[in-house]
DNA sequence: GAGAATTTGTACGTATGTATG
DNA sequence: ACATACATACGTACAAATTCT
């Protein structure tokens, strides 16, 4: 078996962690752990939007962390890549 | 005489330039020659979506801009200050 | 101190443009 | 031509921090 998705944290609109920041931190650790290996695209902006439950610009924003964090580089009409 | 309000250059939506990295330029310039000194807060949100009429989103992501490059800070609830 | 007003922060939704495959 | 994916811009609503009355 082993379905592809593995879990899929869940978000939680009330924390006092934004939400955009909450991805952010579950799509770092992937990456930390390998879940999402080094140029290994990261789910479109559209997979993440209904996989988590929130709007585009949530998903936009914590993937601008990572990219501030250097941890991925985004083309447009591509995707986002880990680095 | 003298107004206050100096110039406000326009904003070209139709340019190959996003409108928030001409708004971006205009802030710039303004710190760099001195029309915003250092310590002054920059304009309101409120009053730069006025005064250029782009959207509040617009103004936050040409500040955000200054903010990378090390030129202002943004504190909640007091406002963006010339760094 | 209480409350209102101001200002930035977060989140949502929609529409359109640009680049890639 | 078409589908996919990211980029820009608009608008709305509410929350949080600060300032003013």
């Amino acid at each position: 078996m082993c379905h592809g998705r593995v879990d899929a944290r869940k978000i939680d609109l009330r924390s006092a962690v934004p939400a955009y920041r909450q991805l952010a931190s579950i799509l770092r650790e992937q990456i930390e752990t390998g879940e999402l290996g080094a140029d290994q695209i990261v789910p479109s902006e559209a997979t993440l939007v209904q996989r988590y439950g929130v709007a585009r610009g949530t998903v936009r924003r914590a993937i601008e962390v990572l990219r501030d964090e250097d941890l991925v580089v985004t083309v447009q009409g591509r995707g986002t890549f880990v680095k």
